[in-house]
Order: structure tokens, then sequence, then C-alpha cells
DNA sequence: GGATCTGATGAAAGTGCTTTCAGTGGATAA
DNA sequence: TTATCCACTGAAAGCACTTTCATCAGATCC
């Protein structure tokens, strides 16, 4: 089962490896009829270039790297998905790293990693993408990058975003639409932009509806379940409770439900309850949890497809797509019971 | 920032190539003296061979693949961070393979990542473990794989394996040991051998507690959420009901809760519930569900490791280290309650 | 019509490592 | 002592591509 070389289609096709590189590499400067020539012996031999003698001779590995830190397998998977479908299309290897952002080693690990790995680009995620020493450093190193963004990051060509506030205020206007008018927001780590943007979102929402902002609705928690309990509670005691809660993820929202039920507070009934991120867990609570799915897939996609035609030299730039978040509605949320009013 | 290559080495050590070369590739006929001073000069110049390079030459990839067709991510994460633990060890590279094991193309497309990414070995997990024809084509194309299987497969060197059987006995035993004697049981894909060892565990503990065992008591379910729902509806509205339930994974155990909650049946006074597989949703959902965790990232490793030391010439064969599972806990599970009685 | 340009092609020289095979010198055997 | 062996080392030839640069015919120009 000895593999098929570029001198095998040359030889077949009657031309130079060369000009077989050509083709393969969709260079220009080959005439159409030696191309299509040259693309049916390949199809007949079903050659396949050899990824590690382009890349040594090209100096490229053809391999491009996906950054996370994310305690949500889910999200990991779905990203995964997404670069990888990519990469699959374009011939490029995908190098997955997992990671912590906080650890001092970040950034030497990750030098080991493009020297060993030499890796083309990488695709960052939250809270990567706001690590201004790791972009700098890549900066300096020339390592080309795109983030995956919860801002409306439009400023480069660089990333690629959905804006967590219009989607969040969307959810928010559906509570309000339930005639709910004390809302309680469970906050995510403040210092990321995602937890700023849903924040910004309740904001707006309230403002849009004259609904006045009562700080003391607004809660910190760090993304954990743990943490949606004792935001809960915090909530749920509150002399002028919240008629609904919006909890930064669903996690916290799963804690939030936890908390409700040991305060025998009944959801929807008597709390509605609205989560982010779409996990496996909102769909096997009892209820439902009413969140918002980002289209992850497509949106890692889209990025790693970004990256990649960066790194390509003859590709067409990419035609942009626009990518939308989803309210989905399940049993967590309703109308605000009146007899509690 | 121009690379470090084996040359500037072997020039600064005053040898040759290809005793760096030696070195670097842990191969015998070194002596002790020039070994030193090899490792000091890469230590200083910290050289890196050239993973590309390395592959074309010696025609290995230096990268092993990961293939899983498996619904919850948590599992899909644990593995991979157990190979890809190995693999930086080692110095290989892991291609990440999501593939659907029913699909006819599943081989086809194999063949196509195999000849593309020229993988060196596989890590095969359920339920690809169990698809002959993969596993046929594997051998005849002579690419090395391992598996990580639910079987006590101590067959071979090429299987890493927790015995699912083991592990469920136990559980059932705690739940036995609570005082149920009615236990129902809600399978997985029977086709599955981890089904099947569940299963067998469970009648194991059943004969060993001289409780018959009352075929009406097991449902099928096939691992969703929804299949949980159903067969724990068909289970509670038994004219004999069982006073717990085991299910085969988290995710019909989640489904069961639902059910119970509709029937108003509590969980954990009225009805016991244990999960498997210890996903997050077992610990956010109220009661907390009580579950088995397997050691999937130490086995991932193992699987891992297990392979790269097969595929390496110069390496001594890896320890054995047996793995074990852990029943955890948690509210779901808890002692019959006697006024049914 | 000759000079110049241009698009298409190929020859040759890498790319950084491993393989194969040929030494080399000292130790052991006869 | 001489033949044999063995541990250690290196020279040279790949590996399957891409790069650079040369070539070459035909088109374009004045």
């Amino acid at each position: 089962m000895k593999a098929v070389t570029m001198q095998d289609v040359a030889d077949r096709a009657g031309v130079s490896p060369k000009t077989v590189s050509r083709v393969v590499n969709n260079e220009p400067r080959v005439s159409e009829s030696t191309r299509k020539k040259i693309e049916k012996v390949i199809d007949e031999l079903s050659f396949k270039p050899n990824k590690s003698a382009q890349s040594l001779a090209a100096d490229r590995s053809l391999l491009i790297g996906l950054l996370y830190d994310n305690p949500s397998s889910t999200y990991v998977v779905d990203l995964q998905a997404g670069v990888l479908g990519v990469c699959n299309k374009f011939g490029y290897g995908l190098v997955i790293h997992p990671c912590e952002n906080d650890s001092p080693e970040l950034i030497q690990r990750l030098r080991e990693l493009l020297v060993s790995s030499r890796m083309d680009g990488l695709v960052l995620t939250p809270p990567m993408t706001e690590n201004q020493e790791l972009l700098d450093f890549l900066v300096s190193s020339g390592t080309p990058y795109v983030l995956i963004s919860p801002l409306d990051n439009s400023q480069s060509e660089l990333s690629v975003s959905v804006d967590d506030s219009v989607i969040t205020q969307q959810a928010i206007q559906s509570l309000i639409d339930f005639g709910h008018r004390r809302i309680g927001f469970i906050t995510g780590l403040r210092k990321r932009s995602g937890s700023e943007m849903r924040l910004l979102g309740y904001q707006q929402a309230l403002e849009k509806n004259n609904i006045s902002y009562d700080e003391s609705l607004i809660v910190q928690g760090n993304f954990t379940f743990g943490s949606g309990v004792l935001a809960a509670q915090e909530l749920l005691r509150h002399e002028n409770p919240p008629t609904a809660i919006f909890a930064s993820n669903d996690y916290m929202a799963a804690g939030v439900m936890k908390a409700a039920l040991q305060l025998r507070i009944s959801i929807p009934h008597e709390l509605s309850l609205c989560g982010f991120d779409d996990t496996p867990v909102a769909g096997y609570m009892s209820p439902g949890l009413t969140t918002i799915r980002h289209p992850l897939e497509r949106l890692a996609s889209h990025a790693g497809e970004l990256l990649i035609r960066q790194l390509k030299k003859h590709t067409q730039p990419l035609e942009v797509e626009t990518l939308k978040s989803e309210l989905i509605l399940r049993g967590s949320t309703g109308p605000v019971n009146n007899k509690t009013n």
C-alpha cells in the first residue's frame, strides 16, 4: 500500500512535479487544460499530498490551534466541531489546547506548543480573547489569530462575534412581556466582557420599558452552580423579591432552581427563570429551562475559515454571514402570578 | 527567530547530526559521555526537533487519533484530556475524530483521515470498540490501535478497561443495603457491551442477596433523556412498582426524575434513583443524583500511553495500574420509605 | 521585424530529519 | 600475536514536497 506521490502524478500527467504542486496549491499560472488534466490524474490515483513534506518544504505546519478555557464541555465540543469542520475542508489539522487563562505559565506553555507544533495560526475563545498579555505575545511572535468574542467587536477582520447584549435584552423583554417588572440578575465573573454585555442588555431592556434599575436586584455570581444557589438565596430573601431571575449561565440557573426548591418557591408559578448557554442541563431540568443558545459551532467554523483564508495565499476572502443567537423558551418562564400581587 | 536545527546542535557539540538524532530518539549505542554532552547543548539551545522533518524522514506522523461517538460532551472532553496529556508527554500530536459508528461512511472517512493525517495509531472508544468491521479494517490496513472498553477484556495488551458490571453490582448493593428489594433497571442500548455489563452487575447483586430477578422491572432505554422518562413511567405505573430505579446513564436518570415529579413521587423518600457517568447534570439536579464515575481521564491516558509505547521503539513497557470506578452517593438514594409497606 | 513582455512550465536546490551502511578503535578470543 | 567482535560514530543518500530561477513560445509593441 505504497503512497502515491506527486512525482507519480507528474509522470502520469506528463508534466513536472512543480506543475502538479501548482495545481494542488491552487496557484495561478497554470493553463486550464493542464490543470484539468492534472486534476483528473489526481482523482484517478486519489493522490493526497504528504502533509509532512508540505510542511517541511513550505515551512508551515498546516495546523491551527484552538485555545479554550471553559468549564462547559458542551461549549468546548461545539467549538471543536466547528473548527474541525473547516480544518477538514481546507486540509488543515487541528491542535486542541485546553488551558488556564489565569495561569502564570499560560504563555510559556503556549510558546512551547508553538515551537513544537509550529501552528500556523490560532483561534482564541473567551476569556483568552481578553488576555492582553497573551494577545501581545501572539502579535510579537507573529502568530496570526482570530477571536471568537462576545463583544460586537467589528473592529477588525480578526474576530467573529455575537453580541451578548442584544440577545439578553430580548430575553429580558420576554420576561417583561410576561408581566415581570422586578427581575433579578445574576452576573458572571465581572471582568469578562461577556458578563458585562449581558448586564448591559438587561439594563437596556429595563430602560426601554421604563423600569427603574434597582441595584439590589443585581447579584454577583461566578458561573458555578454553587454561586447560583447563593445568589438566588440572596435574591429570594430580598424584602421585595423579584418575580423573575435571569442567570448569566445555565449552571447558575440550575443553582437558582435548587434554591427555589429549598425555599418552596415554585417555578414558573412563583418565579420565572432564564439561563444562558442552552447546555444539556437546561433540557433535563424540571421544568425545562428557558435559556439562550449561541450558534457556537457556526461561530467557530466561521472563525476557523477566517483564519485559514488568511493563511492561505490563493483564496478568496470569506463572505460574512450574520450569526444569530436564539432565545429558547421552555417551562421555567411564564406570566407573573397575580395572587402574589 | 530562526529555528535551531539538529545540525546546529551537532556543530556545537562537535558530533554528527546522526548522533544527535540518536540522543533525541533515545537510541542505544551512544556513550554516556557524548549523550550528556549533547543533552547539554540541546538544553542550551533549547532545541526542539522539527516534527515535519521527523515525520517525513522516518515515515511516521507522530500523530495519534482519538475516535469517539458519544453524545456526552463531558465524556468526550475527559477522554481528550487524558490522551492529550500523554501526547504532550511523548511529543505526539492528537487528532480528534468525532464520528458516527452507525454511518456507512465511517470506514471511508477514516480511510481518508488515515491517508491525509497519516496517524501512527488510534485510540478507540465505545461503541467503535465493538465495531468488528472497523477493527478488521484497521488490522488489514496495519494501523495499530488500543481500545478503551467496558468489558474486562484483558484478552490483549490492546485494551484498557474497567468492568462496568463490578461497579454496577456495588451500586445495586448499596440500594439493597438501604432496604430496597424491588429495583427497577433501565438499560442502555442493548447491543452495547457496556449496557450488558451493567445489567449483568444488577443481576449478580440480586443473586448475591437472594432477590429473585423480575423481568418486568427491566425496561429498555436508549441513553436519552426522553427514553428515561418513558421507561420511568412504565416502571412507576407497574402494579407493584419498584422502590428504587437504576438508570444506565445520568441522562435517563434525569428523565426518571422528571417522570417522578410529574407523578408526584418524591425522590428519595418514595423512590431512590441511581444514574451512571457522573455528568454535571448529576450534581445540578435536586436532589443530587447518586451515580457512578469512571476514571475516564486516566483510562484515556493509560490507553494513550499503551499505544505510544507500542509505537516507539526504544521505550519500556508500561506498568499496569488498576483503575477503579467510584460510586458517588448523593441525595437521590436513601432508605426505603416504610410507610408504603 | 526585432525587441520586449507575459503566461506557462520545468530543473535544481533546498527543507531538517532518519536510514543505511561503512568505518574505527579497543576488547576479547584463539 | 592476530583474528574477531562489538560498541560507538559519521557520511551520504534519501523522504515528498516547495522555492527560486531559468527557459521558452507566443503575444504585444513600435
